[in-house]
DNA sequence: TTGGTCTTTGCATTCGCAGTCATTTCCGTT
DNA sequence: AACGGAAATGACTGCGAATGCAAAGACCAA
């Protein structure tokens, strides 16, 4: 039971008075193998504290049961839990997670190149990606899911949820609620979700003839309280409703709101956010958002790359959830 | 340009027209190449989109360049901010992660068959092993670097927050400051930081003759407010300082205390937390909190781990952090 | 030109395991 | 007892890159 490091299988067969290869098989289930000599085996690998090498496994079957997960803002308390959850569902299939955390969204290209060295099974990137680096995952045969993405001019399997669905029922909530003057806080500008939804909220104002104010944030809590300053100042103080694209960003507002403006939430205005981030429930707060169903998200992502991986033709597929809309008290809808 | 599959190093040196040795080395820095033929090899491997193939480097130098990292509460709202920084402090070394995240912290046994299995350099691991585990590290010779733990029974390197002294610090604060009926929430039996915090606590406690009730949580938000409410009924609503082994419990208890139970904060009830989250510096809690200096914590246990990959046998340091006292406003403290 | 030194290059081998193929063993049949 | 087929087993090769070693080339001095 020594379980020293570097024991090889040819190790054990010694030990176990076998070929290399009976160990191999006896590892492989499903092999030819007589159970006593299976045993045999099992008992000498133990005793030596053999474990199969998966970097020897994988440099020959060309499978490493590794798959990337490519993850922006892991600070931005709606990710961990997304990763949680597909690290855990991975891990239940037997495959492994290579993490890569990028600082902005825009930093995928170095990490590409990390990629393709470990020769990952697959992919899921909740980045945003070029076509070029997009046609560089199937031109290396690199099944890909992208979450809460879309392939931007070429098609690729991705796991999203409804932005437009969301921002509809908040914008459309508000309007009937008697809101007049809107604001939005959106994201970076290099990121996706936030143009998703500052657009389709834009847009359904729009449709409503209404036009709002706009500014940008970090996604933090801070761009929060920020923005809404710079929104008031706009509107002239006269601002009743604020949607920001994401939960932080508008538990920020409202605390700014209520601490720093001194504005009632949500009877002079109504914050609206998005995610359904774990604060968001907090008595603190109880914030009208949408929701993402991040375990049916999180489940689909990885049965679809699970799928691509066993078939790498199987056709690009883009799974849409709707998100749920969370009615708290931060916002006034009807 | 074409950046297809499986493209080896042969393939690159037939089109450069050299052997296969030298496509490898001019890959190396530092390795004997005419500069003149590693343009003409770089040339190539460009137009083939050629990428080393590390698992063939791993299985060969023995170097994976894979650090795995074990993590319970992904969810905890403290580990992903962690996992971040260690994530992209590894990787500016050239060291890959492989993400292991555990549903409870005692189900560490499963994932370490993978951890040898992969052969990663190095680990980094925030949850509790076992003496028996810790010896398996040391014997299959993979450094080890324990985050906010510390080797039971074994000396191990560890970086951590100073519980005795943090809790030291606010029981002082709270003592001083005339409260009279304190409480504990701990967290589950079995993590190490929570047990630690909690029984420093309690020692501190002691120290000044005080005997405080004690209820365990979950590390979550609802456990705060659970916790809160039977250590009323505990002390017959006299609790005066309710002391939290970490933020998320004690933003939960703020958060009953003010609105469901209806005691203020801090006038009728201080609550102090751990772990400096972000949440614990918004302006609805305001917490007062040990913040862990998560940039020196993680740039050590990454430097260590560095250290411990070049030169095995360096001896297991432990290196503990001063957390820093944030008086924040949900408590009164002298 | 020759000899010696240093650099560049290729050959062959190796890492640990999976899988192919050929061989042996085992069992049931007649 | 002899035979046929299936099951079990072992020898061998190759995955893709790194590296020790020896050979070849480059360069300088005498």
């Amino acid at each position: 039971m020594s379980e020293k490091a570097g024991v090889t299988s040819y190790d054990v067969a010694r030990r176990a008075g076998v070929s290399q290869s009976a160990v191999s098989r006896a590892f492989r289930k499903g092999a030819s193998v007589a159970p006593a000599t299976r045993a045999r085996i099992v008992e000498a690998a133990m005793a030596l504290g053999y474990e199969p090498n998966a970097i020897a496994q994988g440099l020959i079957t060309k499978r490493s049961n590794l798959v990337a997960i490519i993850i922006s803002n892991l600070t931005n308390l709606y990710y961990p839990e997304v990763l949680a959850e597909l690290t855990q569902r991975l891990s239940l299939h037997g495959v492994r997670v290579l993490l890569f955390s990028l600082a902005a969204e825009s930093d995928v290209e170095e990490v590409l190149g990390q990629v393709w060295r470990y020769r990952v099974d697959g992919a899921i990137v909740a980045a945003r990606l070029s076509t070029e680096q997009l046609v560089a995952f199937s031109n290396r045969g690199v099944p890909l899911v992208l979450y809460n993405r879309v392939g931007e001019g070429v098609p690729v399997a991705s796991v999203c949820c409804d932005s437009d669905l969301g921002e509809r029922a908040l914008v459309d909530g508000l309007v009937q609620a008697g809101h007049s003057c809107f604001g939005i806080i959106g994201g970076p500008a290099d990121s996706y979700v936030g143009e998703e939804r500052a657009n389709a909220a834009i847009n359904r104002l729009a449709h409503h003839g209404i036009k709002a104010e706009f500014v940008r944030g970090q996604f933090d809590y801070e761009s929060g309280g920020a923005g809404l300053k710079t929104l008031m100042e706009l509107t002239d103080s006269k601002l009743d409703a604020l949607i920001c694209v994401n939960d932080l960003m508008a538990i920020g507002a409202m605390d700014t709101a209520r601490n720093i403006i001194g504005k009632k939430v949500p009877s002079e205005l109504s914050i609206t956010g998005f995610d359904g981030v774990s604060p968001a429930t907090w008595e603190a707060y109880q914030l009208t958002t949408i929701r993402q169903p991040v375990r049916r998200m999180t489940q689909a992502a990885v049965a679809m790359l699970l799928e691509r991986i066993e078939s790498p033709d199987i056709s690009p597929e883009q799974r849409l959830f709707a998100g749920e809309l969370l009615s708290g008290r931060s916002a006034r809808l009807l």
